[in-house]
DNA sequence: CGAATATAGAACTGATTAGTCCTTAAAGCA
DNA sequence: TGCTTTAAGGACTAATCAGTTCTATATTCG
């Protein structure tokens, strides 16, 4: 059955790849970029990935899915639910401080690297936003339980625009956007579904 | 002095390649398309714009000019500060109606497309941000004064936070959210703006 | 008329792109 | 020892890219 094993890490590439997709976008980054950083011969890199698209469409679902699991280990760690969701938006401006998280999120810019353009992505997209919908939707839920956000208030628009506030804060933190100026909208988006009432 | 005048209509030659950057980005769109879009021989595309690279950051230039006076005068012409407010977020609803209108913000996209590669992408980007901010702190201000938001909030704050939701909403309207949903999010933010008191 | 500028079109360069193919060597297992 | 798979590397293709150069024609003003 078996012939000689894979000698690159598989993992390791994948990383590698996501990294300067991330960093670059799919158009900008070149094969050749790919194959220096993953340390693969164009061989190598075509038996095990079939083409650039593909190694990106893999890339792109590998980090839907670890930051899906990320946000739910968060919250399923976290003391209260009020708290993930503060820790969630004190993060985004603590990301914007070193300039190595100056990359915004990996989905959004895809999205709007490809806007209509692409079916897959467009799943892809639509798939991971409503996973971070829902564990949202399930903090704001909580945390309406314990009283911490208004009853009046519907979880899914809540969440809804938790959602939208976390696009608008990477978007700017990818930008240039000082950590300071993040941490100061964070805060007032957190107070403002504390506070508030649905008109 | 005077030799033979323009043929083709800059104005129009401008918005064509505008528009096409705008919906594809910049590195997707190829120079063939954009002289089928403008209606233009290869010559007298380079004899005007010397370059693709600088067709597209005096496109980015003039939609930054123009997208901030329109919301000058889009204020300037509201009967209240908080209408212009109220109105230039339920815009961003009926802009995602339309599939046209599925473009985000043509700024945005650019930056993200160009992160921190390009240093005048990123000047042109800045400008806008601190602009669109201006008016949306003169507008918070104004609302302050005739007592339709409190006091007690910085204007300066707030504004960021209008800005950093409508790059939000404007992602998720190119990304293919529905126009209700859109409608949703900005009645809880201008919601949330109005009742707020900082913590 | 003549200087100046604009038009279209075609031919072309040089670089880069993703992707294929083939050869040779290495490493696993039966 | 065979069989299978992986790996490295180089040669190659076919397409596309932005940009240049040239010729020929058109149009304006002085």
């Amino acid at each position: 059955m078996a012939g000689r094993p894979r000698k690159f890490n598989l993992e390791a590439a994948y990383n590698a790849a996501t990294d300067l997709f991330w960093v670059q976008g799919y158009e900008t980054t070149s094969l050749d970029q790919l194959l220096l950083m993953m340390q693969l011969s164009k061989s190598s890199f075509y038996q095990t990935f079939s083409s650039k698209k593909n190694l990106f469409e893999q890339c792109l679902s590998r980090y839907d899915e670890q930051s899906v699991v990320d946000m739910q280990q968060a919250l399923a760690g976290a003391p209260s639910a009020i708290d993930f969701i503060r820790t969630t938006f004190s993060q985004l401006s603590a990301e914007a401080q070193r300039p190595s998280g100056r990359r915004g999120c990996l989905i959004m810019n895809t999205v709007v690297e490809f806007a209509q353009r692409d079916i897959k992505v467009a799943r892809i997209f639509k798939r991971n936003i409503k996973s971070t919908k829902k564990i949202f939707t399930e903090a704001v839920t909580s945390a309406q339980t314990s009283g911490e956000i208004s009853e009046t208030l519907d979880p899914a628009i809540v969440a809804d625009f938790l959602v939208t506030t976390i696009i608008g804060l990477k978007s700017q933190a990818r930008a240039g956007s000082s950590s300071k100026k993040i941490a100061d909208i964070a805060g007032l988006v957190v107070a403002s579904i504390i506070n508030t009432t649905e008109s």
